[in-house]
DNA sequence: TAGATTGTTAATCGATTAACAATC
DNA sequence: TAGATTGTTAATCGATTAACAATC
């Protein structure tokens, strides 16, 4: 009978391609943009960018385009980057630190607001202005600022364990930098970057090619 | 006719996670294993596993499984990490230092012989033991070290004209941290680590939740 | 042997692309 | 108006899953 799909998950992980690149076309002083410009910058097609456009309503006008202002606006406020949304961090080491300085995660709705680490070394740091504390806090920084949202970047070995503690915190959402599969409840979103899965899949091209 | 189709992608994507769970399998003295088992570990359906394998031969015994051993072995050689690859990394901000110094990315298969910025504070700095260099330098580099593999982490803005240089000096596939889709000639593979992405499609989930 | 598990084929599911009426 | 481009439907393509004969 056809009640509306809901927009599978492959159409939510390009919404923030679109957005960025309509952020771009924004700074350029483009006004409109065609679903065929739009893809020609992000390696998409035209009938790929209107059919994942079209789960979420109506953006365009026939013979016109997309205002960019508009669309991006859309689309901010479809993936939730309307609000802020607090951020934990947990594990700075190299990685977790350089993370904590990149300038490109200080962006659009979402902020980092507290770092931990169980090194004892460690607690106490300040990284950014934000002090390192232990993971056993989390309890009262959660009271005064709900965190859903966290990134991992603690070792393997560590991955689970920190993942449960923050599932029970609270956190529905994950970023993990851990080269592990993580195990997590319904209804907690995990999602992996695997730099050194990435590269080994890359090798394979390599070793094939003349 | 039929000749033997070529593995999709999205199997040599699959491959490397393989090949870690069966180092775990291999670190805990595991033996052998069914595709049930490994799947498991991994959350992939014990099909998805044996149809995967099957694009490239046989590894398995009927009512045993696979050994873990051999497998591992067998993937290795299909990814080519039975050899070493030369790898250049561009770009030693804060991320790219944490990139050069990170455990994990010295493993099988892959090794950073090179450090390349053009900022000419950096410039003649070592991390690990590595001389930070100019990215001019690379022509004389891969004269004595052809390099296949590039780590790119450097800003959006510069990320495309490295790109060109790398791919002009015979790098054929990169993996790259920059917010930007890079553009390259055929024959060049590129992968894109994207974790401000990642952040803004998690966020679609929270924003939609009870 | 009986039980387990592979490799493979066919069925299913889902995502992408093509096509086009609607309309700016 | 004529040309361009949307939103949507149907066709295509590709990936996953189920099922099972082969066989260890």
């Amino acid at each position: 009978m056809g009640r509306p799909k809901s927009p599978p998950d492959v159409v939510i992980r390009r919404l923030p391609l679109y957005a960025r690149s309509l952020r771009h076309l924004l700074d350029e002083g483009v006004c409109s943009v065609s679903s065929h410009d739009l893809g020609e910058r992000i390696n998409v097609t035209a009938a790929q960018i209107r059919k994942d456009l079209s789960y979420f309503g109506e953006f365009g006008k026939q013979g016109i385009g997309y205002d960019v202002v508009k669309l991006l606006q859309h689309i901010e406020h479809i993936l939730g980057l309307n609000r802020e949304w607090p951020v934990a961090l947990v594990g700075i080491g190299h990685l977790g630190e350089a993370i904590a300085r990149y300038e490109g995660f200080r962006s659009q709705g979402v902020r980092i607001v507290a770092l931990f680490d169980d090194d004892p070394a460690k607690i106490g740091r300040e990284v950014e202005g934000l002090p390192i504390i232990a993971l056993a806090e989390i309890a009262a920084v959660v009271r005064t600022t709900p965190i859903a949202l966290a990134i991992l970047a603690v070792p393997a070995a560590q991955a689970q364990g920190v993942t449960d503690q923050l599932v029970a915190h609270g956190v529905r959402a994950i970023l993990s930098y851990a080269p592990t599969v993580l195990q997590v409840p319904d209804g907690v979103w995990v999602r992996s970057i695997d730099p050194v899965a990435v590269l080994h899949s890359l090798t394979y091209y390599l070793a094939r090619e003349p």
